[in-house]
DNA sequence: GCACGCCATGAAATCGATTTCATCAATCAA
DNA sequence: TTGATTGATGAAATCGATTTCATGGCGTGC
């Protein structure tokens, strides 16, 4: 069994109360005793118990992560560099995943309840304001890359439009006229902005895709979208996608098809 | 303030006892007083405090996952994995990469202390004897790809040394005799089994690498590799890695360098 | 018909911390 | 010198659940 708060004041002969207080810093203690209580600590490998610290101090000292996807480079490089924060100011983390299903972001939400002391929620699918009716703002959450568009919620964005705007007008500036675009997965909150921002750019030059193609962010859809992009007559000069990762897919498909990028398209 | 255990008692007019009992599904309770507390819980929207519950139950619903690195497809994965395992069975993940240094894995592996049910660790720096020695079995640890030869403990290992020696076989079945292989980091547990398996397979052939370069699983490193097995002379005939991203860097600098793969080299 | 045992239930103790409250000593101003 | 203030300290209350313990009611065996 681990030792307790009493076993260290036992040891250091003074109360609780003294022991909580040197572990806090709260409030003044004499020298003396503050030192017999560090003693007592290290000599009994004392660690406080968090439950009992969470339960009557309120604060728990976590932070809790909602993912769509944890198996990926772009968010487990989001989730690191959050961890990373977190390890320098002595937080732990909670991170999951998971919300192929709204149920399953909802369960999990609820699991954080009373956990942590605040959420770090990127969600593509679900919208803000969808999050904020599950879960009463019992703790602070922020967005990002989510749509918060219905609701005033503390978020950090990508300029998903903006972005894939200038790759449209970078395009036309090239003279392309014949322009492709790889959607990402359809009701995807970035992948939907990328859309409108590109449609919007093109629009302004009076343009409209010469073809969109469904695609879901994967290596795979851009192999496929390819195979459109080939098939199309008149064929495009020019393809955007909505991702890297179907970009490469994309462009590997090409090569095999003996067309040379950025030469041929 | 979030609804306890009270105030649902009270809804429902029965004793707290009560409700935890219909709750934790424990001991015997009558139908009609199973429904009104049911009916009490969705009423208010209650949902225990993990604090409270940890505190008196002793069980925490939680696991633990060190990971050497997060922002890797290979400890994502990993990591997801676990996750979905762990929604699948109502538990939570406490995941954090981060032992860049042997004192930030102390620290990390006893911030897990009282919080969660037990601890997956994969590490390829810290053996498994040196991890047990800093955490009292307070918590059951179960180790994935980590050096437990010092130790008896659960764990699932990868067959480092035996993938490896299946490389060297091939490559020397197939007429190779001045092979070079670009290592993985120094320290590290895989890359060691990983190298030693190589250098035994080729011994039992009569042959050593031709070459040993360092390397540190990276893209870059694979890049600089390659300048390395092509100033060699005479220059080996077949590079083995000790990593998938190491050999893309290595396959894609002598692409540049003019040579074909794996015709030339 | 009576004693015994089981079952459902609530009251109270418990987990291990933090925080309030009361106390006593020491310091300070007048 | 004395009353008031400050400062350190311990006892006890508290957080919200679980678990033990005591109790009263009811069924069963003889």
């Amino acid at each position: 069994m681990p030792p307790t708060i009493y076993d260290v004041a036992a040891h250091a002969g003074v109360s609780a109360s003294t022991v909580s207080r040197v572990l806090n810093n709260t409030t003044a203690v004499s020298d003396a005793k503050r030192r017999r209580v560090e003693a007592a600590v290290r000599a009994l490998g004392y660690r406080a118990n968090p439950n009992a610290s969470s339960l009557r101090g309120q604060r728990t000292g976590g932070i809790g992560v909602l993912l769509p996807y944890l198996a990926t480079d772009f968010f487990s490089g989001f989730l690191h560099e959050i961890d990373g924060f977190a390890q320098r100011n002595g937080l732990f983390l909670m991170a999951t995943s998971s919300h192929r299903s709204e149920s399953e972001f909802k369960t999990v939400l609820h699991a954080l309840h009373n956990r942590v002391d605040g959420v770090i929620v990127m969600s593509t699918d679900v919208p803000a304001r969808t999050v904020a009716e599950w879960h009463p703002p019992s703790v602070p959450i922020v967005y990002a890359n989510t749509d918060v568009s219905q609701t005033r919620a503390p978020a950090v964005n990508f300029d998903n439009r903006g972005g894939m705007a200038r790759v449209a007008d970078h395009l036309v500036a090239l003279g392309h006229r014949r322009i492709a675009f790889v959607c990402g997965p359809p009701h995807s909150y970035d992948a939907t902005e990328r859309r409108t921002g590109f449609r919007a750019a093109l629009a302004a030059h009076g343009l409209e895709p010469a073809l969109e193609v469904p695609g879901d962010y994967t290596l795979e859809s851009g192999t496929a979208a390819a195979a459109a992009v080939l098939a199309a007559s008149p064929r495009p000069t020019a393809v955007a996608a909505a991702n890297d990762l179907s970009a490469a897919g994309l462009i590997a498909a090409l090569h095999h098809a003996g067309l040379r990028v950025p030469d041929d398209v």
